[in-house]
RNA sequence: GGGCGAUUAGCUCAGUUGGUUAGAGCGCUUGCUUGACAUGCAAGAGGUCACAGAUUCGAGUUCUGUAUCGCCCA
């Protein structure tokens, strides 16, 4: 076997095993193979994306689950992935061909479409390669992509079956607009956010009336009173009842508007009375639908004024805002202003100002939709963890609007519908037809706008297996089994999954939806490119390794709660990491192979010490809770329990108790020792594995157990022994008790050397007074691994041991322990310290005792819980019995010498 | 305006159905080139669990209210 290098070479290491994994196929499930399957489709990242600390965390968790369930022998696919992202993908390629000085127009539909495949060919691969870097192990032999031919059939599939149930519609609506984009979004793409605004006061003169006649109106877009058609009151606003029949003018137009009742109108809002802009606003356009009022656009797609905005064509919306205002002051009309903080939507893309803006639009109808989706929820077939998002989803689904799927772009998946302008026909087809499908004529178009990039995605966990087709692939893995991702995108995309897996499948698309947090900076900021605060995941890789990375995210993510991270943080990974390959390298430098056994053993239980049982037992109990964490999606416990493990229990305890016996010689026990080792650390490898996969691989090469299994990836996830199959080697809770107690005992001890100053080396001798018999029997069978922890060259056990002289001493649940030291001891010091101890012991003894002496507590408290009291109080005795005594012999033995 | 979440050690956070003496990592103090590891070892200090009530034998944990911060929806 090699010799494990001085240092962890990361970068090599992490090359090697993820090449030789993919080289093996251990990433692809394959339903022929038949068994339990289990599932997870990735949140397809946008094809323009770089990966961020927001990927690392949410790839890391879907790694962990599926290295995992591969382990306990499931039949596992990590389905990968990108999407196409329409407006995204569609701006950077504008943006490079600005930098030519060309626009898209120039380059026409098909070439531009061709050049941003180009750029996907060039560019697309970025996310893949890096997800690679952080041992993502998903099957990338089932990588999609939104536009493949494949899952574009999907959509147009989707969109015809809908289309003619009437679930898809095409109608003039007031929807999102963004000019920068120039595209409509959807009500979730636009992104509401805090302006400090103003309120605008401006007078329409009433028709008719005396020069000072006039009506005041209150509005945040003066710009758009060039659309107005009518203003409106409340209907049981008793101010404004004179206006009812009469006609108010436009300012600047001069236009003639009605006054019009609608509830809708808040009495409370500005001064009573509102503008009505129907083709500005969705609140002006339902009521402009009541009253029959016309509309009129007055922008155009990029957000400047067109004819209808009159002396005001060709001004950019603000700018006409500006000089709008300025004609109002001279023209007397504009009352006042005031400041108005109030929302404002903003593209979720490019963060401009998004324009309400009636235009013919695609739509999908969501409440038909929405109802069994609500259902499911309901009914706990797909379950929110943490389970608070229930709520979230449902309020959104009960309030469900039309969604918006068109948008006025050229990279995305064309509205597959056609019109004939011989007949006027309008149809969806599946194919791309030659002729019109009713009079036959060839004079026929396609539908102009593409969809929404959602709209592919929606459709994600069953279009990756080839639906409509029926695959053996989806018919093993769908419904898929956990979906892990943020909450951001719950309405976005996995409110409609679950709707369209309903709707296509007849069937979930996942049990398990799985919300974590957002990744912030040190000082709690959200992670952006803007702030410029990200931390590169790379970077991470780099400078830490990238089992570091994921370990450190994994330790540090509580279900579901927002992560703050620094550079700095990944060292508990790194540090971590060091430590596992230096005890393996500890336990190679003492048998150059692990046992044959290792993995199985046969433990010589007459040969077995109550610390080796210790160690089996907290690793028993180790996996059960680790096996419990990942079940209950907690990440964090999950890591802390292996950390807390392998750190303390196996490294500070049972390696250092190891060292005498190993540096010792007897063979039998020494071979003993190892073999508990190798079992143990070959379990912990394991366990550690779906968070930290390289290192362990490394390790589990390095230490021979490939002889069991070829890779730790497809090991199998270790099992915890029952209490009767512990007992088997010995294991009992007594064992576990006293081992603790020793523990306690030797850390006592040490404190006592740190007391007194003694250098680390400095041999001490002990004495030791057992409480009890069976303590003494076993602390006499561990006084050469006591003394070895203990640096101690003399240790005495005595259950009547008396000290001669006043020495330094303390207690522990096994007894008292002395440590004579050469020269003065403080006497009054010690007497000191260890009255201090037996004041706290006796007020706590104060407080168990009126607790038990409480007859509501002795009546309501259960028994569990009282006897838990009685033991603690019959302990607390005895520890302050032990500090009496202490305390009285040196003082006796002060007042002797 | 409606909803959700947070507030625990200097910092970042755990603390599951109420039940011993509230934990970890980092940082801090002290001492260590001990034969796996200074990316380390040993010992230690540090908390009125935001505040005010209520329920209970018992509250960091449940309920009500307040304050501060954050997020989502309108």
């Amino acid at each position: 076997m090699a010799e494990l290098s001085k240092t962890y070479d990361s970068k090599a290491v992490e090359e090697k095993w993820y090449r030789c994994w993919l080289e093996r196929g251990y990433f692809h499930g394959d339903p022929a193979k038949g068994g339990k399957s289990y599932c997870v489709v990735i949140p397809p990242p946008n094809v323009t994306g770089i990966l961020h600390m927001g990927h690392a965390l949410n790839n890391t968790i879907q790694d962990v689950l599926v290295r995992w369930r591969r382990m306990q022998g499931y039949n596992v696919t990590w389905v990968p992935g990108t999407d196409h992202a329409g407006i995204a993908t569609q701006n950077v390629v504008e943006r490079d061909l600005q930098k030519e000085g060309k626009t898209r127009d120039d380059l026409g539909r098909e070439a531009f479409v061709e050049r941003v495949w180009q750029w996907r060919e060039e560019y697309g691969n970025t996310i893949k390669n890096q997800l690679m870097k952080i041992g993502a192990s998903c099957d990338w032999e089932r990588e999609r992509f939104t536009m493949d031919e494949g899952l574009s059939r999907a959509v147009t599939e989707v969109f015809v079956r809908l289309y003619e149930k009437e679930l898809i519609y095409r109608g003039n609506y007031i929807i999102n607009w963004c000019p920068r984009c120039q595209t409509a979004l959807s009500d979730e793409e636009s992104e509401h956010r805090p302006v400090d605004g103003k309120l605008y006061y401006i007078r329409y003169p009433i028709k008719g009336g005396r020069k000072k006649d006039y009506v005041l109106v209150a509005t945040t877009r003066p710009e758009t009173l060039l659309g107005d058609t009518a203003v409106a009151i409340n209907p049981r606003d008793d101010r404004y009842r004179h206006l009812v029949g009469k006609k108010v003018i436009l300012p600047v137009l001069k236009r003639e508007l009605f006054v019009v009742e609608d509830d809708l109108v808040d009495p409370e809002f500005g001064t009573g009375v509102v503008k009505v802009t129907p083709a500005h606003d969705p609140n002006d356009f339902e009521m402009g639908q009541r009253h029959d009022l016309p509309s009129i656009n007055v922008m155009d797609d990029d957000g400047y004024m067109n004819a209808e905005a009159g002396p005001y064509q060709g001004l950019d919306r603000f700018q006409c805002r500006e000089e709008l205002v300025d004609q109002l002051k001279k023209d007397g009309l504009l009352d006042r202003i005031e400041s108005h903080d109030h929302s404002v939507g903003h593209c979720y893309r490019c963060h401009a100002i998004v324009e309400p803006r009636l235009s013919p639009q695609w739509f999908v109808k969501m409440k038909p939709l929405a109802r069994p989706a609500l259902e499911v929820v309901n009914e706990g077939r797909v379950q929110f963890v943490p389970e608070r998002w229930t709520k979230v989803y449902s309020e959104w689904m009960e309030n469900i609007r039309d969604w918006c799927i068109s948008r006025q772009i050229w990279w995305g998946h064309r509205i597959p519908v056609f019109y004939c302008d011989a007949c006027n026909h309008e149809w969806a087809s599946r194919d791309v037809p030659s002729a019109c499908a009713a009079c036959g004529s060839d004079r026929i178009r396609q539908d102009e706008d593409v969809l929404d990039t959602w709209f592919s995605s929606w459709l994600w966990p069953f279009s990756v297996f080839g639906w409509p087709d029926k695959t053996e692939e989806m018919d093993f893995y769908y419904p898929t089994n956990t979906l892990v991702t943020g909450s951001e995108i719950i309405f976005f995309w996995v409110a409609r999954m679950v709707m369209s897996g309903l709707e296509c499948m007849g069937d979930i698309p996942f049990s398990h939806v799985y919300i974590h947090g957002t990744v912030r900076d040190d000082i709690g900021r959200k992670m952006s490119k803007s702030l410029g605060n990200s931390i590169d995941p790379l970077t991470i890789v780099d400078k830490y390794n990238a089992d570091a990375l994921r370990f450190s995210l994994m330790m540090l993510s509580a279900t579901g709660a927002d992560v703050q991270l620094s550079d700095e943080k990944f060292e508990i990974g790194r540090n971590f990491g060091t430590k596992m390959w230096n005890a393996a390298r500890f336990m190679q430098m003492h048998g150059d192979t692990a046992p044959t056994d290792f993995a199985d053993p046969t433990f010589d239980i007459s040969l077995l010490s109550a610390d080796d049982q210790h160690i089996l037992a907290k690793l028993h109990a180790t996996i059960t809770q680790c096996t419990e964490n990942l079940e209950r999606f907690r990440f964090n416990d999950l890591a802390r329990s292996i950390y807390e493990f392998c750190w303390h229990q196996f490294c500070d305890w049972y390696v250092e108790y190891a060292k005498a016996i190993l540096y010792g010689d007897d063979q039998p026990r020494r071979e003993q020792v190892l073999k508990v080792m190798h079992y143990v650390y070959a379990n912990a490898l394991r366990l550690l594995h779906p968070l930290m996969p390289f290192v362990t691989e490394e390790l589990w090469h390095g230490l021979g157990y490939s002889s069991y299994s070829e890779s730790i990836m497809i090991a199998p996830w270790p099992e915890s022994r029952d209490e009767e199959a512990l007992a088997e080697w010995g294991v009992s809770h007594a064992v576990v008790s006293y081992v603790d107690a020793k523990h306690d005992l030797i850390r006592v001890a040490r404190q006592l050397r740190a007391d007194y100053g003694l250098a680390p080396r400095q041999e001490i001798a002990l004495m030791i007074r057992p409480s009890s018999e069976r303590y003494e029997e076993q602390l006499l069978l561990d006084k050469p691994s006591i003394a070895s922890l203990l640096c101690a060259g003399e240790i005495t056990v005595d259950r009547q041991y008396v000290p001669p002289r006043a020495a330094p001493s303390a207690i522990s649940q096994l007894g008292a322990i002395y440590m004579p030291v050469d020269g003065l001891i403080d006497v009054a010091a010690e007497i000191q310290k260890l009255s201090a101890q037996r004041d706290k012991a006796n007020a706590e003894l104060e407080k168990v005792t009126k607790k038990l002496g409480n007859m509501d507590f002795i009546n309501k408290a259960p028994a569990a819980v009282i006897e838990q009291q009685q033991d603690r109080k019959k302990e607390l005795l005895e520890k302050a019995d032990k500090l009496d005594k202490l305390i009285e012999t040196l003082s006796e033995c002060a007042a002797g010498a």
